[in-house]
RNA sequence: GUGGCUAUAGCUCAGCCGGUAGAGCGCUGGAUUGUGGUUCCAGAUGUCGUGGGUUCGAAUCCCACUAGCCACCCCA
């Protein structure tokens, strides 16, 4: 048999209504704050991501789809969506448009990895990015949106972590210095450490392992030697945050792994994910227009949320949301209460309900399904009441069971609906 | 890329020291000619992940492979 590949998954239904769920709060949501859409395509040039992402981090290192289309160019299934909407941004001359660009985007993001709970080859992200602005007020607005979309869902117990991360005036001398620390204790610290402390210093502040906490709480934080600049951008940003009175831990060792970040950071973390712990990503990339090679600069902000990981943390904290729902069991008994149970359906589907008919079962059997399928009520239409003209409307919760006529169905399905 | 655990019915799993399969749930039908959720009865479904080895005999022991899960790494 085929089977899906590593990796990926099927989402079957009634897993399904709760990713509709969060795509209809999180649209909700975007809207009131005027972020529109924006659909880009699945794979991009190569290039995009190796100048957009950063050549060395491990996405493009070693995570990416790539492979030599037929005229020998090199493309890439998207495995981030920020350098994609910058280059789209940038392509149609975005700037040009009045105000802020304000975008959003729900769709696959593809990264080879070895899945584990909450990482999948192919995974959804959710993702804002408000371009055309440095302001920290942005950065607020863009983190408290976020949290709504967050909070509306019904999560809850998630945890807000910032950082700000420099900009290149304060980032690489606070590196080099750093880098020097690290080699004057390198010999004490784990092997992971030692190989950082080359390649990426500023990942040996994230570091895991109990035995290097010490030591690694000696090192100096990014957050004591920030330019004036930055400094500033980042209290302003606190500030922000606070008079919404939004909950926030400041940590200075959190780290982004993609290099276009600057200034802000943040990440979501909740505790029903396993090792996968964070929902949402971001922070702000005001130098990444320029490294994919525009004059023109598009300082902006935004986010990601893994969608597959936000539905996992609802599953738990809300499996109501995966309940089906079915507003009316139709079941005729015998041939004509058939043909007329199924004009009637179609008049209450056309109401808006939703309406399924049993076709060929017995009223026991037709009840059972009603029950299975969590049907509200169940109508039984037989020749006594197609002769009557009412029909016997049970409600399945209550076990009552009234007559009604065919104009007056609708609303008494809808009573007690919510 | 590395490590640990697992693989038996649609699902969750039992099957101890080797004697060729079982439970619960679910599904189908019945106990009632037009009344569900509780109960009772009956039924269907398995190359025991794949390949090899040990043995008179392997779901069970050994090896390899594959897949899944979890963790490292990293991130959404």
């Amino acid at each position: 048999m085929i089977k899906a590949i590593k990796g990926t998954r099927d989402i079957l239904p009634p897993a399904t209504k709760v990713w509709n769920f969060v795509e209809e709060v999180s649209r909700r949501v975007l809207h009131c704050y005027n972020y529109q859409e924006i659909r880009t395509p699945i794979f991009e040039e190569t290039a995009l991501f190796a100048r957009g992402v950063g050549e060395e981090t491990d996405i493009v290192s070693k995570e990416m789809y790539t492979w030599q289309d037929r005229d020998g160019s090199s493309l890439t299934l998207r495995p981030e969506n920020t350098a994609p909407v910058i280059r789209a941004f940038l392509e149609h001359r975005l700037d040009q448009r009045p105000g802020l660009q304000k975008l959003f985007y729900i769709g696959p993001m593809f990264r080879r990895e070895r899945p584990q709970k909450g990482r999948y080859r192919q995974f959804f992200q959710i993702g804002a990015e408000a371009i055309g602005s440095e302001s920290p007020a942005l950065d607020a607005e863009v983190i408290e949106m976020v949290v709504e979309i967050l909070t509306q869902s019904g999560l809850q117990g998630f945890q807000l972590i910032i950082n700000s991360v420099g900009c290149p005036q304060c980032r690489p001398r606070f590196v080099a210095m750093l880098k020097e620390k690290i080699e004057q204790v390198a010999s004490q610290l784990c092997a992971d450490c030692r190989r950082r402390s080359v390649t990426n210093p500023l990942r040996v502040l994230d570091c895991k392992v109990p035995a290097d906490q010490p030591l690694i709480e000696t090192l100096p934080s990014i957050l004591d030697h920030l330019c004036q600049d930055c400094r500033s951008h980042f209290t302003w940003v606190r500030k922000f945050l606070e008079d919404r009175d939004i909950r926030y831990q400041v940590q200075g060792r959190l780290v982004r792994g993609l290099d276009y970040y600057m200034r802000t950071t943040f990440e979501i973390v909740h505790g029903a994910l396993g090792a996968q712990n964070s929902v949402v990503g971001g922070g702000r990339y005001d130098g990444l227009a320029e490294a994919l090679g525009s004059k023109v600069p598009a300082p902006g902000i935004g986010f990601s949320i893994g969608e597959d990981r936000l539905v996992l943390s609802l599953e738990e904290c809300r499996p109501e949301l995966a309940r089906q729902t079915l507003d009316l069991l139709v079941a005729p008994l015998g041939e004509s209460a058939l043909s007329h149970s199924t004009l009637l359906a179609r008049e209450l589907r056309r109401q808006g309900l939703c309406v399924e008919i049993a076709f060929d079962a017995k009223l026991k059997r037709a009840l059972e399904l009603a029950n299975k399928l969590g049907a509200r009520h169940a109508l039984i239409v037989g020749d006594n009441e197609i002769q009557a003209g009412v029909y016997a409307l049970k409600d399945m919760a209550t076990g009552q069971q009234l007559n009604v006529t065919r104009d007056s169905l609708a609303d008494k399905i809808l009573y007690g609906k919510h």
